[in-house]
RNA sequence: GCCUGGGUAGCUCAGUUGGUAGAGCAGCGGACUGAAAAUCCGCGUGUCGGUGGUUCGAUUCCGCCCCCAGGCA
């Protein structure tokens, strides 16, 4: 592909960002400038019922602003980094058709990074083969599973530590789902880069200990506005546990602990809060090394004027 | 006031029969291909409460002092 010919790809904007770092407002204030049509990338905000504690944007927000990819799913079930290509892809698509621009906002860097690079074709995950690979962890150990490994894909065994059970669990699983080791898959991977010119932001506060005081500060205003209510309402279906994704995610699963009796109201508060601040961690190590980002600060007096400065080159 | 425990990493604590110390958590760095708000990996110098003494050498033994908890008055 020519250099002319790339110029007249339609443009698409990435918004991405820590937790707490301020993607939300900041997307609605570029959304009045420009038109945008927002699309959420963020694993937690998929689902129903799950409003406080994932910080989704207000009611009022969501209908001025609608947000594409919020609120699709019942936390009973799950979603996938492939899921959201094949969803993403297909609203940018529809999005630019109508003239105007996809703004991809967001901190889930994984589906970032599959949009943007894509994804071997392999089967998705099949859930009689987890169980029976759990099973057979359960009773030989995940030593003997990752033993396993070795045998049948060397390459992923040497890159996957026998403690990485969920990621041996998914090598062994794409083995016995289609007979080809997943390295196999991966070298037979196909480039598919993004058919749009894409320009990446990054928001998050200059200091660190900035961020970690926002976050603090956010988790005791959703215990404020009905937190434990939301969950208490999750835990009651009966049907939900703990190794669903939903339930995993940052303040649920350590409230869900506290409603289980296994933790104490302090340690909840506690342990929810530095889940938060560790998961902002890695999200700013995907973003150190993202290529061809331009960082904004959440404390700038001037964050949209910045913003806009740094698409106006593009758009 | 007296007695007994304690005072060691940001926190909780272990330890050194005297040769200046190490775990968990936190924090920091990293990885990341259908669970990704997940999962995993790496990183440990700190006046060992203060001060004097004994000693070649004290965080360790001894004296005094300070602080905390409990007990007795």
């Amino acid at each position: 592909m020519s250099a002319h010919e790339e110029n007249r790809l339609a443009p698409a904007v990435f918004l991405m960002g820590p937790t707490a770092s301020g993607k939300t407002d900041l997307a609605v204030a570029l959304s009045k400038q420009l038109p945008f049509e927002i699309i959420s990338v963020d694993s937690a905000l998929i689902y129903r019922g799950m409003n406080i504690g994932t910080a989704k944007p207000e009611h009022e927000i969501l209908t001025e602003f609608p947000h594409h990819l919020i609120d699709i799913l019942d936390p009973a079930e799950s979603y996938s980094a492939a899921d959201f290509r094949r969803d993403a892809l297909a609203l940018m698509a529809d999005i630019t058709d109508r003239g105007r621009i996809p703004l991809l906002v967001g901190g889930t860097m994984m589906y970032f990074k599959v949009l943007r690079d894509g994804m071997a074709t392999m089967p998705s995950a099949d859930a009689g083969i987890r169980q029976q690979l759990l099973d057979s962890a359960q009773t030989q150990g995940w030593a003997f599973l990752h033993q396993q490994l070795s045998e049948v894909d060397p390459e992923a065994a040497l890159r996957i530590k026998p403690s990485d059970t969920q990621r041996l669990q998914r090598a062994l699983e794409v083995y016995e789902l289609t007979g080809k080791p997943l390295s196999q898959w991966h070298r037979e991977q196909k480039e598919q880069s993004l058919p749009y010119d894409i320009v990446s932001m990054a928001i998050a506060p200059n200091d660190r200990t900035l961020l970690h005081e926002r976050i603090a500060l956010r988790f005791r205003m959703m215990l404020e506005s009905g937190f434990l209510e939301e969950t208490t309402r999750l835990y009651q279906r009966g049907d939900l546990n703990v190794s669903m994704p939903s339930v995993r995610s940052v303040g649920y699963r350590q409230a869900w602990s506290y409603l289980a009796g296994e933790l104490n109201y302090d340690d909840m508060v506690k342990k929810s809060i530095i889940a938060t601040r560790q998961l902002a961690k890695r999200q700013l190590t995907w973003l150190r090394s993202w290529p061809d980002i331009h960082w904004l600060d959440t404390f700038s007096n001037n964050l949209t004027g910045d913003a806009l400065k740094v698409l106006g080159s593009i758009l």
